[in-house]
DNA sequence: CATGAATGAGTGTTCATTCAT
DNA sequence: AATGAATGAACACTCATTCAT
């Protein structure tokens, strides 16, 4: 029930396939290495310059201001790779009945892991963005509910008729699913830790979620 | 089998009792709101001192550099009072057999929860930390096992010997404890929200902990 | 028996030729001026900037620190154009044999008289940290010696061998010779006066020296 | 004709017998220490009052600015106690006409020096302030020549008329008398060196000076 | 007298940003 | 498009000096 893991294949397709030349490629590889790093603020322009082997001038043409190449970074995972990736796997998950409960959050798990592991530094920088603004959690959460809340109702409703979870709310569900997958996504990037048994970690946390949340 | 939160009586101690002037005492409550709000890069010392007002010089009369604050903010909550309760409360229920498994749990995150609301401030200062570097996390991690694993280990066993915990290694169990609480007291800290239904929330989670993980 | 004065043209030209922009010989020239006059501690970057009409920020991008500055003035004088010059006109009167050693020394204190006085801003700074730092002199010490030692040896052997010059060691002449042209030139340069009969004096000074040196 | 070296008592005299209490000495020892080992203008009065022992505040009671330490160091040297030990020596010289020029020579060079080699904490401090401004040098020259000319000239007359010494101006004399004692002195106190033999060094200065010098 | 907390102007330095080439 | 010199407003930090205790 694996699928490939397009959510880096969007990003990257977004930063090379874009219109950008090779130079500005290399200022955006420079500063995702950077700002992930050292974070954004301990980062200069002029840092950024000097790893991608440009001006600082052409750090400015493409990305208007500094932020501007935060938001370049920053965007694609949260605006579009995101939720269209999750939007895609929930659609595909609700035309397919059959699926027990199970095999989804190991499925699940599995899905966001192999994401957090292949894009750990952006997602590095996205928890310090988060950590920093009140609003950016705000928005992530709203603009994440609103692609999602509406399938993933129409799932857990589907579980719940098939007898396969607990009758609780489904925030309060989806809360516990997600936290107890951050639990093991959350070390591995803070740590830069490189080594994720995803095979088993995902195997572990749905024998947990599974546990506590069947009727 | 609520204890008062000593967490906030220590943190408060140290800051209100300490050998601080006034004016410094000013200078570590306008560090603490302009860190937690802004972050600490984005936080000039000239801020910290309007703030405070005070000269920018009494900032730096006492606290040597900027870092300095962020350490004498930083330090109580780390190295003394989040572990020091936390042993303090274990111990406790070392000595005290018949507690129930969930009531344990239902306290645990009571605790903890009163803790996060109470030490939101700092909570958020910690986290842009651990966010931003490396060292942060594993540190704090050591920190915390270090002076916890042993009791914990000891407390576990006792419940897994009564048949009301599953025989899982005990950092997966601590892993899906800490987790499942973090889900309720990060969206919060996070949000810089002040509502949490201390009481109800750490209810539910006690509920789906135990659930999770009775045998 | 003079020679053109090259010093001051090599310096110039390590100035000059430079591939500074005329921004930077301006702050170059500006700090010149302002550590020669005030002092290397009692200039400000900001005194520079504004005496060579650039902004802070141009003073630094050249001359990383204030000391850059210290050294790119300071440099050419000690490491380059002093015992170069030096070196060249030894070289020189070596392979005259027939110099008398009365004209030897007018034209030696003419030489440095000249070389004073068209240096005297550079001499004024390089004194001011001779007196501050220890290290200094012995570096400059060493420097000098290193370059000259042998040539210096050899010519005086060669005067003493003539009849023309006592037997007393080396460097017991040299510090004769040197301080009584000092005598001339440190008032000069302290006084920051720039009337200086360099042609009376170097007779006269020549005049004393032959006599005390003479067998 | 070696005479105790009372250059040092009287300056001994200005900082013990005054009316500082003994915390106002230990901050002019301080200042003193500091000011010849880092210069004036990179001594902090925190350093001065931490190595003193004092408050900062206990600093500023007696030497109402930073350069009123500076005064209190420099002003017996220059203003007292150097001319008035020339000015007694010479007093005392001009009445014993049986004196050998050599002998005085030797006499002066020896007293100076050691002057030079107690006094070396004062002398650099007062080389670098006399590289600093040129104000200092000016005024030291006025004060020196105004208290001494009138002696030095009827003690170089008396010589010259003995046919002990050539018939040059005195300031010519006077210029390559102290020049080369200069070159011993000197080095020592830039290279703050505490080694020199003083027996030597007059009788090598002496024997020099006095062929240049003599008819 | 002595203290040391407090001051605030000033320091060297950085950095995001601009623009002539 | 790309460069990199130039900008100038910050910034963290220092320090001579003051003054209430």
């Amino acid at each position: 029930m694996t699928t490939p893991n397009k959510v880096t294949d969007l990003f990257n397709q977004s930063v090379d396939d874009s219109d950008l030349s090779a130079k500005q490629k290399s200022v955006l590889q420079a500063s995702l290495t950077l700002f992930s790093e050292k974070g954004f603020d301990r980062t200069s322009t002029s840092d950024i310059a000097k790893l991608a082997n440009v001006s600082e001038g052409t750090v400015y043409k493409q990305f208007k201001t500094k932020e501007g190449l935060l938001h370049a970074i920053l965007t694609p995972a949260i605006q579009q790779v995101v939720p269209k990736i999750a939007n895609d796997f929930l659609t595909e998950l609700l035309q397919n009945n059959n699926t027990d409960f199970k095999d989804f959050l190991k499925w699940l798990a599995q899905d966001r892991m192999t994401f957090a592991v292949e894009n750990q530094a952006q997602l590095r920088i996205l928890i310090q963005e988060i950590a920093r603004s009140d609003g950016m959690f705000k928005r992530l959460g709203d603009t994440f509910m609103g692609k999602i809340a509406v399938h993933a109702n129409t799932l857990f409703q589907k579980y719940q008729d098939n007898g396969q979870l607990i009758q609780w709310p489904m925030p309060r569900i989806a809360r516990y699913i997600a936290s107890a997958i951050m639990g093991y996504i959350l070390p591995v990037i803070l740590r830069n830790d490189h080594n994720l048994d995803i095979a088993q970690s995902s195997e572990e946390v749905a024998e947990f979620l599974y546990r506590g949340l069947k009727p």
